[in-house]
DNA sequence: TTGTAGGCGTTATCAG
DNA sequence: CTGATAACGCCTACAA
């Protein structure tokens, strides 16, 4: 930073206070300074930063690279701590890291807050070691240790249940993979649309090891075969997430089902495959723009007054309608028109 | 630091000696500190630490969480980089975050080296003005600023065409989404491949934006129709990447062909999604893992003698046989029997 | 094993 | 806007 200033004539201080866009220079200064940094190809060494400054300007995030719907929200979350004045740094909790690892490496760098994304442990114990505050964004349930984001998933899976029923279908059968962390709530959704619409419902639980790279997808193959192997296929089926019921929908499709004329297929998620035209699947939407926002801002509230307490918050879902679901075969006189797309606000 | 050394009942340096795994403690001492440390939360502040060190123990890395194959690279360099000693830093490239965006911020965090995944921009600025060793992984052209790592990408096409010529076809269809950067070069294998084997060529270019989200599926949904417009399918179609292979297949399979039967399709890269039952593609596989260990050691080559020059990387790729390829059909009736139904979906 | 001293690059404060 | 100075938490070197 000596070398920059010299270069530019001007003191080690004022080129501190350009490089961290604070008052007290002028524009023409800055640009000079500015203009220096790049052609010297310096950048302020964020170490040092970090060790002089008071406070930490820093999101620490921990995800999971390979799943299939965390980067997404983690590409939300840059422009949300950006526009907050948040940095975000990165930490992978994979096959061969846990989130233990993956939180020390954030806390080291003495982030401000820690957000993880799809955790299926109890955070408990890191909240309290970590001595900043924590935001789980997932499927976590309130307590007083850490903050919980997540979606309405149980009320995502009633739109499901309404949208169908509204199509006209009289029973529904849910795909259920058992092992899967946010199951419960979203099979309850199920039980209870089912239930206040007065259709048939049906149960098929899939168990599995929810660690296995490919479970919810060979849930959906399996549910498709013991479908399959039953004299008559339901004419609706939902599944709790995108891989399964496409993973379901191309089973029956290959097998000589006709989608969505012979049954009618549903998911949850939105994932990026769901779009595809060659799936094309009705679905129910979490927004990544939006958990990753709601994440930031619970972090940044507790940054700036740590005595508050942790909070639960519950984004709306949307329903996403496409060409995988409409009047079954032959419809009630009582059906409406599909192909509405059904919005609700974050 | 000072606390935990009081609370232990030694001095500091003794503290810093066991938490960077240093000799000269007892191993006594060391159980009591680390202990010591866990109880009271206590984790070095890497900031002061780079501050202090010669030399930097961090691996940068830019990736770009929402693609399908980075991730399992990013995940690979972990172990790899861990192996050699090295620390992983993070930073995505997103819609909203560009290149130097991504890489300054590792430029900030002072790494001794920057391994950028999947770019699609030349790294020539990146690598001058960054002042450490670059790698570029992914489809970069070998050059004098930065070491590159790719997979043999037309080496892997022409075990594609092998294995369908072994089974006998005699002529092979070649979906090549244009715009796609690795894509020259996989064609090229598919050209030579064809003419060494005396097959009937079948090039069908599919233009569109790379930047585009879902390029590569609707690429391959497009490919399909095209080919249903036919008046007779091919026996056997690649596409040089499995969304495109998937979303070619799938689309098929719904307007009533069956693979492997009517045809064979064949996709490259061996994604998470190519391996589900549902799918179970034919296709070529680059271990992510040996991508990623390939970066880091090429990264940590540079850094350990920076006079040596870069080098490329190529790395073997192979062959990957699943269901989704077959002999030919021997005779060429298109009878088609109940269940089987030709329809215009969107 | 302990103690002491110095310094890494930055920010903060204060008087000019 | 400049100049001077202290401090952040840690590592290194050296002597005890």
């Amino acid at each position: 930073m000596a070398d920059l200033a010299a270069h530019v004539g001007v003191s080690r201080q004022l080129v501190s206070l350009v490089l961290r866009d604070a008052p007290g220079a002028s524009a023409e200064t800055r640009r000079r300074v500015r203009a220096a940094a790049k052609e010297l190809g310096f950048s302020p060494h964020v170490g040092a930063r970090s060790l002089r400054r008071a406070r930490s300007k820093d999101l620490g995030v921990v995800f999971a690279p390979a799943h299939s719907t965390e980067p997404e929200i983690v590409e939300a979350i840059y422009p949300a701590a950006s526009a907050l004045g948040y940095d975000v740094m990165l930490s992978a909790q994979t096959s061969t890291r846990s989130t233990d690892e993956a939180v020390d490496e954030l806390l080291g760098h003495r982030c401000a807050a820690l957000v993880v994304i799809g955790s299926t442990v109890d955070l408990r114990a890191i909240a309290r070691r970590s001595h900043v505050p924590v935001v789980d964004v997932g499927f976590g349930r309130p307590n007083r240790y850490y903050d919980v984001v997540r979606s309405s998933g149980d009320l995502g899976i009633e739109q499901l249940v309404d949208h169908l029923a509204d199509l006209g279908h009289r029973g529904v059968t849910y795909v259920d993979p058992t092992s899967m962390p946010p199951g419960a709530l979203r099979r309850r959704g199920y039980e209870r649309a089912v239930d206040r619409r007065g259709l048939t419902g049906d149960l098929l639980p899939v168990p599995g090891d929810y660690a296995a790279a490919d479970y919810f997808s060979e849930a959906g193959a399996t549910a498709a075969r013991s479908l399959l192997d039953r004299p008559e296929l339901p004419t609706a089926v939902i599944a709790p997430n995108d891989d399964t019921a496409v993973a379901l929908l191309h089973t029956l499709i290959r097998h000589g089902a006709r989608v969505p004329e012979d049954l009618s297929v549903a998911g949850f998620d939105d994932a990026p495959i769901a779009r595809t035209s060659s799936v094309d699947l009705t679905t129910v939407r979490q927004d990544p723009a939006h958990l990753g926002a709601a994440a930031v801002r619970a972090a940044v509230r507790r940054v700036q007054n740590p005595d508050l307490h942790p909070r639960e918050t519950v984004l709306d879902t949307s329903l996403v309608v496409r060409t995988s679901t409409a009047a079954p075969r032959r419809p009630r006189p009582r059906s409406r028109t599909a192909g509405q797309h059904v919005e609700s606000a974050g």
